[in-house]
RNA sequence: UCCUCGAUAGCUCAACGGUAGAGCGAGCGGCUGUUAACCGCUAGGUUCUAGGUUCGAAUCCUAGUCGAGGAGCCA
């Protein structure tokens, strides 16, 4: 069907660049059909370049006009060579006058899921396998592509070097929550015999897991060719039910030699400003209606974030405030305890309606690599929190003191032997470094205002869910 | 994992322990440069599963499965 006289072309080219009397062969799927019975019928065709749809006007005297028309039903995939012509309608500045139609697969309409008006999230989480041909998540896929290109565009001009650390990892060996095994092993066969475990028969020959972070891996690389991040796939097995936990998710980890607690901060506030200004500028019908249909507050906290500093609050003076702020917490906030998802939102949404970057956390709350502070109180953690989500970023300087990461490693029930190449990191040319890691997914759900995490990635990996 | 709620037509939901309905979608017809089009008619059900109580269960009880919201874990 290609023809040199009817080039091909997408539809987000022609409504924004399209001409009349351009001749062109546009191929998509049908959303509606709005049927003139005798004279012609409108067929509004998508085809994912972008949010609008382009109107095609199909005269009744096309050869074979009765059949064909039948079949363009939502859901059928077609190609139509045609004419633009400005539109006689409101709502669309141009339109395609059809010569020329061709269905290339039906879509039965009494069993094709998808309706012309909504379904609900829960429904459309069923069909994965079509709902990007909903508006919604044709915006989310276009959105969480532009964000992903910010990442990298933000890191590249930088000069941060793009480092794929592994997503199958030895051991147990990062603390980090629960790991998915990975394993070679027979089980079924392993427990009807009865017998214990070997991990010396396994394929690694030992335990292995996939990923929970890449983190310790970025520090070899941030502690040889400099500022680094990686950007890659990331395993939870935690039994999370939220609207804010994946067990695969995408995450972002920068790791800088040379930064401070205060250099990685401000970094990560940069970060997170670059990507919803790139994002606004790519994607800005998709964030419309992302404003108009999910979060009517969407562009106006968007804006709000991007035109305000980020609050800087030590975790002390965080726990000061909640305690005088004369708010009921269903848990009590005392120094020493972490905060809870209600604090946070109050210091997020109501005291600061800000994004909050808290530093300075209690040793005994945070992970062993956090530099220790002088206070022997603290360590050089910071989260970035923000409105409606809490923490989209979690970050700190390392321990890079070889005594001070071995003690705190066997005062976490670690053992040193274990993380042996971490602490040579140490023990060599050890230097201050810095790096945090930002969710994508988290992100998505950001800058999109959808609710559930589950509808921003294409395929939702949570417990007892994996059909696609 | 804990707490709460839910599961009925393709979808979203009604139905006091007593004949399972509506809106939307779909099919057919009408009307119309329409645009979440509109108007009329028609079809469409193992009420999540397994037990139990009852003359009688969508409805009450028990267990399970799945889903949602909140909490924890965190990105």
């Amino acid at each position: 069907m290609t023809d040199s006289l009817y080039p091909i072309a997408k539809v987000a080219h022609l409504l924004s660049l399209g001409q009349p009397d351009e001749l062109v062969l546009v191929r998509g799927w049908v959303r509606t059909k709005r049927e003139s019975k005798q004279d012609f019928a409108f067929i509004e065709l998508n085809d994912g370049s972008c949010l609008a749809n382009l109107q095609v006007v199909v005269p009744g005297e096309l050869p074979g006009y009765a059949t064909s028309i039948k079949e363009l039903s939502t859901g059928t995939s077609v190609s139509f060579k045609g004419k633009l012509q400005a539109s006689q309608g409101k709502g669309q500045r141009i339109e395609l006058l059809a010569s020329e139609l061709h269905v290339l697969g039906t879509a039965d309409p009494a069993t094709y899921p998808l309706q012309k008006k909504g379904h609900s999230f829960e429904f459309l989480r069923e069909k994965a396998h079509l709902r990007p041909r909903t508006n919604t998540f044709g915006a989310m896929a276009r959105v969480r592509n532009a964000i992903s290109f910010a990442i990298h565009s933000f890191f590249q001009e930088r000069g941060f070097l793009y480092v794929h650390t592994p997503i199958i990892t030895g051991s147990d060996c990062e603390g980090a929550g629960q790991i998915f095994q990975v394993t070679t092993l027979d089980l079924a066969r392993l427990a009807a015999s009865g017998r214990a475990v070997d991990y010396s028969q396994d394929f690694f020959g030992k335990p292995a897991g996939l990923t929970v972070s890449g983190q310790l891996e970025a520090e070899i690389f941030a502690t040889s060719v400099g500022d680094c991040y990686t950007f890659g796939p990331t395993f939870r097995a935690e039994n999370s039910n939220t609207t804010r936990h994946l067990a695969e998710f995408w995450m972002v980890e920068p790791e800088m030699p040379f930064y401070e607690l205060a250099d990685n901060m401000t970094l990560a506030e940069s970060f997170v400003k670059y990507i919803i200004r790139q994002v606004m500028e790519k994607c800005g019908d998709d964030l419309a209606f992302f404003n108009e249909r999910i979060e009517p507050k969407l562009l106006e906290s968007l804006n709000n974030i991007i035109s305000h500093n980020f609050i800087r609050l030590s975790y002390t003076e965080a726990v000061e405030i909640l305690q005088k702020s004369g708010q009921s917490f269903q848990f009590p906030v005392e120094w020493g305890v972490d905060l809870q998802s209600e604090h946070e939102r109050f210091l997020t949404e109501q005291h600061f309606a800000q994004p909050v970057i808290l530093y300075d956390y209690p040793r005994q709350i945070k992970s062993f690599y956090m530099r220790a502070n002088d206070d022997g109180k603290t360590v050089r953690a910071m989260d970035v929190l923000v409105p409606r989500i809490g923490e989209i970023i979690g970050g700190s300087q390392r321990e890079e003191r070889h005594d001070v990461l071995v003690a705190r490693m066997q005062e976490c029930g670690l053992k040193p032997e274990d993380y042996w190449w971490y602490l040579e990191l140490r023990k060599y040319g050890t230097v201050p470094h810095s790096g945090f890691g930002l969710g994508l997914e988290r992100t998505v759900q950001l800058i999109t205002g959808m609710v559930n995490i589950r509808d921003c990635i294409p395929f939702p990996r949570t417990p007892k869910s994996a059909e696609f």
